[in-house]
DNA sequence: TTTGTTATGTTATTTTATAACGTTGCAAAG
DNA sequence: CTTTGCAACGTTATAAAATAACATAACAAA
């Protein structure tokens, strides 16, 4: 959250009311959170929670990388690392549904860059998400 | 086509008629359709066009291998490879919407798979989709 | 003070996906 | 045979995710 402030400042970015308060949710649940269950949290707080109103502060959040969108799921989380996020990649787990973000070295795994050069691709922006299961989970089901 | 009859024979999967006919729309177009483009294809044919009939179908398909969902698009594209498809990755083009298919060599990209191991995370399936341009498209936009 | 810009409020709609329940066709068990 | 079970399909309804479109507010610069 102070880098994140940090980072606004700076660049003279607007963290306001709304987009400060779906960072804090985001940043209270460990886990992935769909914009219909941040409207939902959005509304206990006295906040307008028509959809849009969700969509525009997650943009906001999500251009800025101060959060992410998991595609494979549909939702949401917190960045871990607002102060250098690079290349996020995401690992979630199939049992309780948390996600840890970490970074990927390399802008591609081997083989994806090989085959991306080789037919003159240009790779702009990659997203990986790993399936699987945490430490936790390991063996529980 | 020919790959997929001869998996489904060998391997006791029914490649009923809205099956064959689902990949066979997806393999006419060279790019990702979302299941209500396929709806639409499959009501020219005389199919029953309510969505539970491609979202089956296309669970069918994905299921198997035959054909693979591409989550930042929530669209669908035939497999490239459908007799030997592993760790498929995704060259996606932002300009013309076209797909190519790659196979990753390792399971994950470096660091992510360093990340999963320190951290004790399990990956069963990983998500590769990069975004970029093909050659074709480069310097158009 | 008017103009431009950025953010918000609100209504409606589009797009994507699934739940739930009934029907059909076929093959194996009785 | 016939009935039991299963896999696929048909259909209606609804849920879930996302955006279009248009109006308002707040505020800074011309």
């Amino acid at each position: 959250m102070a880098a994140t402030e940090a980072t606004c400042a700076a660049q003279g970015l607007q963290l306001t009311a709304t987009r400060r308060r779906v960072l804090e949710i985001l940043l209270e649940e460990h886990r992935p959170l769909g914009a219909y269950a941040i409207l939902e949290r959005l509304r206990e707080f006295g906040h307008s929670s028509q959809p849009p109103v969700a969509y525009r502060a997650l943009e906001f959040l999500t251009t800025h990388g101060f959060a992410h969108k998991i595609a494979s799921l549909n939702a949401y989380v917190a960045c871990a690392n607002p102060a250098g996020c690079e290349r996020p990649a995401f690992l979630i787990c199939t049992n309780c549904e948390k996600v840890a973000e970490t970074a990927a070295v390399t802008s591609a795994a081997p083989g994806v860059a090989d085959a991306a050069r080789s037919i003159g691709f240009a790779i702009k922006q990659e997203v990986v998400e790993a399936q699987g299961q945490c430490s936790s989970c390991v063996g529980n089901t």
